[in-house]
DNA sequence: ATGACATTGACGCGGCGTGAACGTCC
DNA sequence: TGGACGTTCACGCCGCGTCAATGTCA
């Protein structure tokens, strides 16, 4: 698929589809004879994954990683159709293990966020 | 009191407040002869405020209008001790209604990211 | 051949972080 | 007097938005 096409199926700007791009964070899997970008259902797959970051505030290098390490995880190893992990890299794991911890922080915080707002929704109709 | 305490008091950056001065969202009451910034406990209110927005993404320019608003609410009109809100100079009450409507979304859209957030989780514990 | 869709620059911006070099308070 | 605390530049960074000028696809 196009870059236009994604970016309406992924709900992403295609400026931020392009700058990812640009970072290495999502190449397209191919180009047209005349450069247009080719995407895969891999690749949108994997920007969904970022999407979901996002809020969370990583920042595009963490995405990377995280990235890194789930293919690491269904590649490396055996992680056949059917679904379950088995034996894996290790150090892999421990970025694995790593990355849930910081998401559970962060969703600790947006919570505190949502708190924040009510706060100041009640502040506001107070008057 | 002094730049240290408030941000120690509303866990804000010196940076950040600083900024915060430089843009004229929240100037100093005061100063000493020497130059030191010196805040009062209004001013630490209003940085509450403007903290409590941060979260739901308004600019610093959208701070600044809330801030005018509240301010016309409780000096402009008749907001005396006891906390009711009477007559008020109507455009000043819409401009905070347009204000209830933009958090009411927002907050919406922070839901929206928790969500999205535990969507990740499950994403990543699945491995 | 005609639109709709794509491309590559390149600049701008918001909201600070992070020094450096120096001054003030008590 | 000393040390904690403060001051003003000024540059840097991230994650894109937003033109502009051009090219490609069916």
């Amino acid at each position: 698929m196009h870059i236009g096409e994604l970016a309406e199926r992924t709900e992403m700007s295609l400026r931020t589809i392009r700058h990812y791009d640009e970072v290495g964070l999502l190449k397209p899997t191919g180009r047209t004879e005349g450069g247009f970008r080719l995407y895969t259902h891999d690749d949108f797959v994997r920007l969904m994954v970022i999407r979901r970051m996002k809020p969370l505030g990583f920042s595009l290098d963490e995405m990377a990683e995280l990235l890194r390490v789930v293919d690491a995880l269904d590649t490396g190893d055996g992680s056949v159709a059917g679904g379950g992990s088995e034996a894996a890299p290790d150090a892999t794991r421990e970025r694995l293990a790593a990355f849930i911890e910081q998401t559970v922080e962060r969703r600790a915080r947006l919570e505190r966020q949502l708190a924040m707002a009510d706060e100041f929704l009640e502040l506001l109709r107070s008057r």
